[in-house]
DNA sequence: TGAGATATGTTGGAAAAACAACACCGGAGG
DNA sequence: CCTCCGGTGTTGTTTTTCCAACATATCTCA
């Protein structure tokens, strides 16, 4: 949470710009090949970074994954301002699109998704929205266990948003979210 | 001359990272305001790099606008092959014509141009001209005072290409290079 | 003029990155 | 089978960069 704001603010910048490096080799290379072909001298030969210098910031390349949707979707929320707003019908909506967005968008820009890959932004993804929902279920001190309804709530998202973003034809996004938003609020108050 | 390669081939990436920025700051700072007017500490902050690290490499920023001026112009040289080629009318004329664009781009590019800075830009321009016009002497065995000739030479180029370069109205270059070629000729051979 | 800011150039020590070398593993191919 | 090759992860050492602090200018404006 605050490390975002550290990260940006008063971070060395020698450490700011390491990671940016690797961040972005990755990236383009996702949008190259499939994330299982990818080697780390790979990704630190096109960030011209030192190999060694990759293991002081990330255990391996599956970290560097996680590390790296983490940090996307987080702008993705951010940027709706979805971290920082409370729960209601309008949020848990466009909560909803931004998943199927970003699925979406993840499918698309890396040319091939092996099972690797696909399990570890399952995961990742999930995580966090549960994270957000669990925020937004305290903020307004929500009967039940919040952390059951949070991973329950967050699985259902998780599932709507990827059939919607991995179809070959898709349904127009707004009317997607209308419609399987009862679905999703099944579990939650209000 | 060799030095060129090496900056490019196997230097300490943390070096030619650090060069790199903090040429691009100073280029994109020369876009904005005077020469005079622009501080070391500018520099390094917006090239995010500490201003320590700057006067590890530089000694000033006289000495970092005579470097930058150098890789700029030498770039030019190298697009155009002139600094592997031979003497002769069509290179000669090539040269005129690249100082002519390099003077009108200094002019155009850079806000405000303070006497500091025009008289580096004309000693470090003219010196390299005069390099390579030694170069190309020494190559065809040219007889005579081989760096006397080049002195004069590369002072009568520049005063020429000054003279459209910061023109307000432009004759054609061409027409302009073809006009003034057999001044530049004067002294030399062929 | 003089006082307070703001830029300059330099230093010593801490932190990070580069580099080269190592042991280890897994797959490809004779 | 074994050997070679390439990737992995780790280590110790060197080099570079950061940072805070300092003395010294230079500029500003009251």
């Amino acid at each position: 949470m605050t490390d975002i704001k550290l990260e940006d603010e008063k971070l060395d910048p020698r450490i700011r710009r390491t990671r940016n490096y690797i961040q972005e080799a990755f990236q383009s290379l996702l949008e190259e090949k499939s994330f299982k072909s990818i080697t780390v001298r790979e990704i630190t030969e096109r960030a011209e970074v030192n190999r060694a210098t990759f293991y002081a910031h990330h255990k391996d390349k599956y970290e560097l994954l996680n590390e790296t949707l983490r940090t996307i979707f987080q702008e993705e929320l951010e940027h709706r301002a979805l971290n920082v707003c409370h729960y209601s019908q309008a949020n848990l909506r466009a909560l909803v699109m931004t998943v199927c967005e970003f699925i979406r968008d993840s499918s698309s820009n890396c040319k091939t998704v092996d099972s690797q890959f696909e399990l570890i932004v399952e995961n990742q993804v999930r995580q966090q929205i549960q994270e957000l929902l669990e925020l937004w279920l305290e903020k307004m001190a929500a009967a039940g266990d919040r952390k059951s309804i949070a991973v329950a709530t967050s699985w259902t998202i998780y599932g709507l948003a990827e059939q919607w973003g991995r179809a070959e034809r898709k349904e127009d996004l707004e009317a997607y979210a209308d419609r399987v938003l009862p679905l999703v609020r099944a579990n939650l108050p209000g």
